[in-house]
DNA sequence: TCGTGCTTTTACCATTTGGTAAAAAAGTGG
DNA sequence: CCACTTTTTTACCAAATGGTAAAAGCACGA
């Protein structure tokens, strides 16, 4: 009786609530990096899916929880090559490795990348309160570190914030509007260059 | 009799449908680059425009004619800075100048960068055939200027396209992410430092 | 001033869409 | 095999939305 009937909140996950949970969100990701928000529809989703709309809302309780339980629960998997800067390894050599995780990440999740991208462009209003407490202070801490590295002559100075903004830009500029790259490479990947490309830009901009 | 009766193609638009569209496409704009082309509705671009549903659509067969009506005629100042650079210039200026002048519409029309933004992460739908046909030469043009300048040793050698890329992305970033740039900037407005780290980083990576 | 054609409003519609109620159909522990 | 819970389906709905028909207003030259 205390426990959410509703397959929500409770303690005890079946087997069976697991798997379509993951069922549904992998298709609502399909949807939602596709149309954005309100562009995607429940229907959409059904069938993607393989569930009814209805059975849907028996694990969801409306779209826009779907929509929240996948931004929330790929923020962590999105912000940690920038948590895998090391404090202590060679300046240059994170900064690089962290372009090329970036890009990477923009090669084998851009559904992912397009699902922040549409959020963001909307004016975050379903992660606005995300972006605050989880994504700022780490990006404060980042910035900070960039910043002691330019001070204590390790790397070229630079505006931690600013840089951090180009890094991102950059490499999700691949998923982001790949529609736009495909038409202008002719259809070639451009990842290889594009980390080419990269390393060279950021190798240059830091290096002392 | 043969002209098309509706404001759509004839010949002389009078007074009247030059502010009324104009009223339209303002309005469209604000919408449309707020919440994307699904998300938006005709009821919103009514009330934003001061006319009424039936009357935007005695001016626009359509929402999604509205929506094309914008993308073309904006596709022409969007481009603009990159028609501007000189072939017979100082290479390093010339891009540098063309960073500055992104940057600043970026600043200046984000409402039109976002517009855009949206179209594309959406897969182009409607100027998909624009792309290829307007942007494509001036891109292949002007990376093939950018390599020539690098070929004959006035610039550092580098992939023209991905150089596009990673200016459109670094200086579109801040009208299409401005959501999640005041987050991390406390609300600070970021073009001025934006303007002295973009021209640094474009700077050493060119500089010969 | 009057008529003609451009412009705007008033009433509607059909479809789509997010969501619900309740019954039917699995599962599941005893 | 049975009672009880979880899961799925069937049948709906109200609101929103893009769009239309046709009447009413209006501007402006003859």
């Amino acid at each position: 009786m205390e426990d959410g009937t509703q397959a929500a909140g409770g303690a005890k996950p079946s087997r069976i609530q697991l798997r379509n949970r993951k069922r549904i969100l992998d298709a609502a990701l399909d949807v939602f990096s596709m149309h954005g928000f309100r562009g995607a529809t429940l229907d959409q989703i059904a069938e993607a899916s393989g569930l009814s709309k209805p059975n849907i809302l028996y694990y969801f309780a409306g779209k826009e929880e779907i929509h929240v339980t996948l931004l929330n629960g790929l923020m962590d998997t999105w912000l940690d090559p920038m948590r895998a800067i090391d404090p202590a390894g060679e300046p240059l050599d994170e900064i690089l490795r962290y372009v090329h995780r970036k890009l990477e990440m923009s090669r084998a999740l851009p559904r992912e990348s397009r699902l922040f991208a549409n959020e963001i462009l909307q004016g975050a209003p379903m992660i606005g309160a995300g972006l605050v407490s989880v994504l700022k202070p780490l990006v404060d801490e980042t910035a900070a570190l960039i910043e002691s590295w330019g001070a204590a002559g390790r790397l070229k100075p630079v505006d931690g914030r600013h840089l951090i903004f180009s890094i991102w830009a950059t490499t999700q500029h691949y998923a982001d509007f790949d529609a736009q790259v495909q038409v202008l490479l002719d259809g070639r990947d451009g990842h290889e260059d594009a980390s080419v490309f990269l390393d060279t830009l950021y190798r240059r901009m830091l290096a002392v």
